[in-house]
DNA sequence: ATAATAAAAGTATTTAAATACTTTTATGTC
DNA sequence: GACATAAAAGTATTTAAATACTTTTATTAT
């Protein structure tokens, strides 16, 4: 359902909470090797994510990536949204183009049930709730 | 979640169900278009589908692939497992290739929730189950 | 038996996502 | 103001899934 890039994505914002509270700022390797993806990939995600408002960034010594307290209550979807767009939601379970009500496929309604429920998980979930179990080490974001 | 040849690979079946009352055999030229999925896909596709039970299939004049009853009571994730395989259902929300209750990304439980709900509806839903609304006119396996 | 039909099987190409690389621009520090 | 640092931006390559193509094999009707 989620690109690996957008996967990605959450568990760097996750990262950058993590960091907040001592208002340390991280930069792209560090980020990389904490939530164990490629450099590369990392800098890229991350650049959009700033267009987007998600995070924020300082360029030149000392600086890096960061998110503040506002940020931190951002929900997963807001994320999900900067990074693989709003249509991923109303995506039909069997692939039709047009799948609606009116024209439904097959499992039109039951899926509908799941996906919706994966959006309001999405909704629901703060950054900084996903940040709690992080912190008290019952949670990882590699491994 | 599901790839784009399991979803045209549930379609598939679903069409050759609405087949089989008549005992018609059907080819994979009229699969095709009736799903509206190339003729290739659909070709490679369905040879998996009969190396796995989920279908049968006839060479020669009059051949063509075609399901038993017993086949038309088939849950959703037979087809899935025959064309995903056994793995999506366990796939971690991040990402994380050992994601598991003792060793959890931040949304191991929310996830589990969701993707156990989705799992589930695959083991309910019954060919025939999806089979009845398409031939009511009241859904399709196109547009 | 032979010819025609249709699936099976194997190979090759295309496409899109992911990843890697290079250059540019901004911001502190000395 | 020159230099070092780090993100931004643009481009290129790789990879895996999907799609396309070709050859082979099995079956049935004549």
């Amino acid at each position: 359902m989620l690109s690996l890039t957008c996967k990605t994505a959450i568990k760097a914002v996750i990262y950058l909470a993590t960091k907040m509270e001592s208002g340390e700022k991280a930069g792209i390797r560090e980020i990389a090797t904490f939530i164990n993806a490629s450099e590369h990939t990392v800098g890229k995600m991350l650049q959009t994510l700033v267009k987007e408002d998600v995070i924020n960034s300082m360029k030149g010594p000392n600086g890096g990536f960061f998110i503040t307290a506002k940020q931190k209550n951002q929900s997963l979807l807001k994320i999900i949204h900067a990074i693989d767009g709003t249509e991923i939601f109303q995506e039909c379970g069997l692939g039709l183009s047009k799948c609606s009500a009116t024209h439904p496929c097959p499992i039109h309604n039951d899926y509908k049930v799941v996906r919706d429920g994966f959006k309001h998980m999405c909704l629901q979930k703060k950054v900084s709730d996903l940040l709690e179990p992080v912190n008290d080490g019952l949670a990882y974001l590699m491994g």
